[in-house]
DNA sequence: ATGGTGTTTATAAACAAACCC
DNA sequence: AAGGGTTTGTTTATAAACACC
């Protein structure tokens, strides 16, 4: 099984089991060139499994875990649990947990899309087969500069072009490089980019225009006017984007809410250059049948490790540093197949809370409180590797991994941990004047590429595939049986050992009782982070605390959900963790299983 | 002003000030014809401002009460309160709120479109601007089967063809009628439809897909695959929409969030049917545009009436009883001119929850209990009429009738109304069998209508416009000055004297607070009736409840919110009050209005 | 291997309502 | 003050990519 001759499987769009000390848990089901889990070399300290822990270069309080793929969650939870208990109350007790074999330094195992943390050498390219050569991962500079912070340091002044300074300080003039390739990101993305870019955190829709457009050329050059059309439509659609409104009511801000916010921003994304586009049409062999997604934000909706966090303490990515913004259109890394005319989707980006998770602190108002970290020292599950036998695989789609026997045994946080609250400063109020309001007369370049689906031929399947039509590559066309749609898709890798834990006993009940008690339990991994929505009242974390009483026990016990990014290349774990009362004795949950809870589990 | 030459204004996709005793609250401001008011023959009681009440026809606890536009707040207020006091709580203490100058014998009203509530006669059509003529408003069965409710009633026996009967004994066959129209419901309604009209409420993906094709045809003759992505699409997207997993795992289920659940179904859906198409096509003129939406269902992302609801009786629409299924797609009115290949966008339709409004029982389970009624005695505001001229015009986008000066007094319910529970009977669970896998082979006449947009022109607006592009009416491209696109954009009635009440005030201190407090207030309609997402364990109706903690009283006090359907036309208010104290004294709050807690209102 | 099911993103559109001039 | 055009906001429809079963 799994040689997706595409992208380390990892980081495929797939859940993580991250329970599974499998050996196709990591990249090993992605590309061929098995990454050999090559503890490359870290200056970090190391851990059982593999797993190192470094401290955060620029941030006092964090430490970054990196986990290997196939270490156990089990291990993971031990690793937190010393390092909290080591560090102690006082001492770093916040943790950014990074998948996959990486190192701060260079990094670059095998073929594997290791994530490169501080330097810009790293390069992936996932268009061959995984070919280890022209990978072109730029900076990932979500470590870098997350100095520049505080209030008002970055105040993005007048918004007329207070970024450009920034940019060329960086890289060409954004006239110089007049190719700017659509960026990576979705809309979503960029929003919240955007938005997190302004210090007081909300910005007018023409704001985000502006700063979309000045940040991405290819919108202001390239793109059709809907673009606009889009990012209104984003920001109705997704519930993480709320709009304000002045006190005077006569401007509308858009924000992020608060508790969604992961306070991504272009730096601390890791933004990857993409070569000439024209060799896309040059060069249409290799399996990258091109309507891959470039890498994206690392997507929240993934697995979250929901941990005891008693206080509201949250780690705080200090908002995209201005200065130096790796500006994404520069440093075009030759031939790149990426920019065909057909609009890839960028995948699933950065959704909601994510609740314990890098809840940013926007500015001031420093409620450092002691945490308490319960020690799991679950003796339950770490059950057997690779059954993939199992024959209770629920035959469902995509379910999360679930509290099936192999519980990670996590605690929750329990207590309020967005106490402290946004308090954006008015007195930067006014600074949404005008925004230039150049009309931008028509985008000079238009080209008319029929990014509409043209779909000429009979429709059979229900969900449509987008042709080629263009460039058609022949040797692509693999005839399907069925309806004439040419089925790109990618050489499934079986799910590997990736035993879906089944959960979904717990529905037998749900059935009979008011269903709505029993709805989360995530269903989709957007469920996962997106509960929080009502209860407004209650300032607290809403979100993750409710989640947790989703089983038949009303405790502060949650599924153990990892965080994976699904991201093409790096994927970022961040868990705000706190350690407050060391002692083992909190609660003895230590060791609580989820069948304890959960009846119908097991 | 205002005579926006297509469809009554109250029935525009708009918010209903109904506040405003004005008179451009009803349909004067949409067609020449103003509608008189006519308080047409009514067999039922009429009380101030030409409210009418009369008792539902089946349903034994349930007063419907038509209002007026012009009809005050106030007046519905004070006339719910009569009656609930009246009928006491063991009466009738339901009601169904419907709007227009209706009757539920023979309405019509001059040109404004009232609703039909008992007969099919009424016709609408309003393609021609309000010319009451060819109207063909068919039959709207919503008040007339709701009799076959409880307990497997209906159980929609085998999926196979079980509808298929149904239909038969009300229209002509499937087979005749070829022509087999889109229908004018949104997929969010349409499987709304399908799964209430299942008595346990959960379907498979399969058994909604047959569902849909065997109540409109459109989708299984002439709609291209795609249809069932869309349907895919919504399920996901909405969640309204949850899945459900059967005990064993192998099977998933589609369900209605409860407190989302507003039981529409297919009959108690107002129906409209179009004449001849080709009629659309002949005449081009009169403001009609062509892009209206067909009436949909009435949108219950509107204004909510928030009424003290302290026990958790809740209305029971009782699942479209399968008998005598008022099939869409027959008696084809003639010449209807919707047909045309441009899909129309439904308007919105029944979102989410409704949460005090109608709330279905699913089955047994009755827990009624005592009511209390709150009497609304605002001697507030009924403020000026169209002081337009009022310089605090907020300056911002689509807001909700908010708490303003003239504000509803309304209670909240204060009690957990969905405590029941929904307990769909796991008996009736494995008929989900199969469903019959026929495949559909492929659509026979697949005709390859280029819905993708063309937009052949250069764009230059962002909100994209659809041309015609098939037979283009010359008369209605009125060049725009700046980008060539044609701009068919109806002649807009400038808002009226619809006093768009500011509220957004409110926000004044949001900006400093903790964010997430004062998300609520409900900046969208849709945030009114979702916002009931997390919090799962309890299993009250979260929402509404949470949404009253918005200002700065923390008590269950809500803002007025009346449910306008934005229906084209027929605006069914379904209020679900229950009466139980009926001493006019459990709060005092009586006439409480907004401005006392909410200091920056006004 | 393939198709069905589910989840998300992208885009076009229709419209409403607020703004602007 | 009215009116027409634009901007902003909300929502639906469709196509598509892709994951997982
Ligand atoms: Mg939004
Ligand atoms: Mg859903």
């Amino acid at each position: 099984m799994r040689e997706s001759p595409r992208r380390p499987i990892i980081l495929k769009r797939r859940k993580l089991p991250f329970l599974k000390s499998e050996s196709d848990l990591g990249c090993d089901e992605a590309d061929g060139t098995r990454c050999k889990t090559t503890s490359t070399q870290s200056t970090a300290r190391s851990f059982p499994d593999g797993i190192r822990v470094m401290d955060h270069p620029t941030m006092p309080d964090t430490q970054v875990v990196v986990i290997p793929k196939s270490a156990d969650l089990q291990s993971v939870i031990s690793v937190l649990t010393a390092k909290g208990k080591e560090c102690g109350p006082q001492g770093r007790n916040k943790f950014i947990l990074l998948s996959g074999d990486t190192s701060l330094e260079e990094s670059k195992t095998l073929g594997c899309f290791s994530t490169e943390l501080g330097s810009e050498l790293g390069k992936v390219k996932k268009e061959s087969e995984c070919f280890p050569l022209d990978d072109s991962l730029t900076n990932i500079q979500w470590l870098g500069k997350m100095s520049s912070d505080g209030l008002g340091s970055e105040k993005c002044p007048n918004k007329d072009n207070p970024n450009d300074s920034q940019q060329q300080s960086k890289g060409p003039e954004k006239e110089n490089d007049p190719h700017s390739e659509r960026p990576p990101y979705s809309y979503m993305a960029m929003i919240q980019f955007a938005i997190n870019s302004k210090n007081n955190r909300h910005m007018t829709l023409k704001e985000i225009y502006n700063w979309i457009e000045d940040h991405f050329p290819y919108f202001r050059d390239v793109a059709k006017p809907g673009w606009k059309n889009s990012i209104r439509h984003n920001l109705s659609l997704h519930d993480m984007f709320i709009r304000e409104t002045s006190p005077d009511g006569k401007i509308s801000y858009w924000t992020i809410r608060p508790e969604a916010n992961r306070c991504l921003t272009l730096d601390q994304v890791y933004k990857q250059k993409r070569g000439a586009p024209e060799l896309k049409k040059a060069i249409p062999a290799l399996g990258g049948t091109e309507r891959k997604m470039k890498p994206l934000l690392p997507r929240t909706d993934s697995y979250l490790v929901p941990i005891q966090l008693p206080l509201g303490q949250s780690l705080f990515l200090p908002t995209s540093s201005p200065v130096s913004l790796s500006t994404p259109p520069q440093t075009q890394n030759s031939s790149t197949p990426s920019s065909s005319k057909r609009v890839r989707i960028a995948p699933k980006v950065s959704q909601s809370d994510l609740s314990s998770v890098l809840l940013c602190k926007p500015a001031s108002q420093e409620i450092k409180e002691e945490p308490v970290f319960q020690p799991v020292t679950s003796s339950e599950a770490p059950p057997p590797k690779s059954r993939r036998t199992d024959n209770s695989s629920s035959r469902r789609k995509q379910r999360l991994v679930l509290p099936a026997t192999e519980e990670p045994v996590l605690l929750y946080p329990d207590s309020t941990l967005f106490d402290s609250g946004v308090i954006s400063d008015i007195s930067t109020f006014q600074d949404t004047r005008e925004a230039d309001p150049k009309p931008e007369l028509d985008s000079p370049n238009r080209e008319y590429s029929f990014k509409t689906p043209i779909k000429s031929s009979h429709p059979s399947s229900s969900t449509p595939s987008k042709l080629p039509t263009v460039t058609l590559e022949p040797w692509r066309i693999t005839p399907v049986g069925k309806g004439g749609v040419l089925d790109f898709s990618p050489i499934r890798t079986p799910t590997g050992p990736h035993v879906t834990p089944q959960r979904n006993q717990h529905t037998s009940l749900s059935f009979t009782s008011t269903p709505f008690k029993e709805l989360p339990l995530f269903n989709s991994p957007r469920e996962l982070l997106t509960c929080s929505r009502s209860s407004p009242k209650r300032s607290a974390p809403a979100c993750s605390r409710e989640l947790l009483q989703v089983g038949a026990a009303n405790r502060s016990l949650t599924e153990g959900l990892v965080l994976d990014t699904m991201n093409d290349s790096l994927s970022k774990i961040l868990v705000d963790i706190s350690f407050s009362g060391l002692e083992d004795e909190d609660l003895g949950m230590g060791n609580i299983s989820w069948s304890q809870f959960i009846p119908e589990l097991k």
